[in-house]
DNA sequence: AAGAGGCCCTGATAGC
DNA sequence: TGCTATCAGGGCCTCT
């Protein structure tokens, strides 16, 4: 489900939510996600007030009132439902929250608030939370990863010298992580489409224009995606339960077949397997 | 050290 | 109808 603009567009609707509200009281209902809920985790949450919801890469961040953060990740079908108090939805406009319902299945983790709580659905349990106990031991969990394609690091020259001598594909690359963080399957070929290259393509191999192209389109897609309130395929949904639209906007992604949309190109999209996951590009137009 | 591949898990869909 | 195989937006781990 979740790529960088999809977690971003969850950190908006629940920062708007829970900002400044107490954690009254945590229910695990299964602790075995990709990594274990510890048991102390109901307590390190409890009577804590949520200063803030941050967002790096894919992963959310609750920071609370005693400056631990509680590190969130949605993995491939993490979904985060705010529910309302089922009394006040009759006296109040709520059509808004009315329109997510709970699923039945896989609610792992319950928050409650003073009027409402957020629950974590998570069907494949590839998503996880975890307690840090501070900003510093924050920064080294996420120091693995890479600059986000809005950094003013993630430019040509950083992507022109990484690439010297590396012998992979570039579809993979913006797929690692290390590299540059928050790019997914699904934009990965929508911002190879956009700057015209193959995803086959070794990294070594760019021209530093093309290096120049993926900075800029890296930025361009996600942004727009987030313009657009993400995208919604299998149904992805925000925390207040509206639909994002950039799934309309795809140019490649699920296109396999269909005709290239660039002005007077004749290919047709096709469709890949590159390291086990699928990847879209124009046989004619991307090079 | 970089890169390839397997694995974690459930659900939806396609094909027989 | 019911079986099986394949695929899904991620990332960690192991092996070479």
């Amino acid at each position: 489900m979740p790529e960088l603009p999809e977690v971003e567009i969850v950190r908006q609707s629940l920062d708007k939510k829970i900002k400044q509200k107490k954690v009254e009281k945590v229910i695990v209902r299964n602790r075995n996600l990709r990594f274990k809920i510890p048991l102390n985790f109901e307590s390190s949450l409890k009577n804590q007030k949520i200063s803030k919801v941050k967002r790096f890469s894919k992963y959310l961040i609750l920071s609370l009132s005693n400056s631990t953060h509680c590190l969130v990740h949605l993995g491939m079908s993490g979904t985060i439902h705010l529910i309302h108090n089922v009394k006040k939805n009759y006296l109040t406009n709520t059509s808004f929250y009315n329109s997510f319902k709970l699923p039945e299945k896989h609610n792992h983790v319950e928050i409650f608030f003073k009027d409402f709580k957020i629950v974590y659905n998570d069907p494949r349990r590839f998503g996880f939370f975890q307690i840090i106990k501070d900003d510093n031991m924050l920064t080294k969990r996420l120091s693995y990863l890479g600059p986000e394609p809005f950094d003013f690091k993630f430019n040509k020259d950083y992507i022109y010298s990484f690439f010297k001598n590396k012998k992979k594909n570039i579809k993979n690359f913006l797929l690692d992580q290390h590299f540059v963080s928050g790019i997914g399957n699904i934009y990965a070929s929508e911002i190879l489409f956009l700057s015209k290259i193959k995803p086959t393509k070794k990294a070594r191999l760019l021209k530093e224009k093309e290096c120049e192209d993926i900075a800029i389109n890296s930025k361009k897609v996600l942004l727009n995606a987030i313009s657009k309130g993400g995208s919604s395929i299998r149904d992805f949904k925000n925390t207040f339960g509206t639909k994002g639209n950039f799934q309309k906007n795809f140019n490649v992604y699920q296109r396999e077949g269909l005709n290239c949309i660039r002005f007077r190109c004749s290919g047709v999209i096709q469709k890949k397997n590159i390291s086990n996951r699928s990847t879209f590009y124009c046989g004619v137009c991307q090079k």
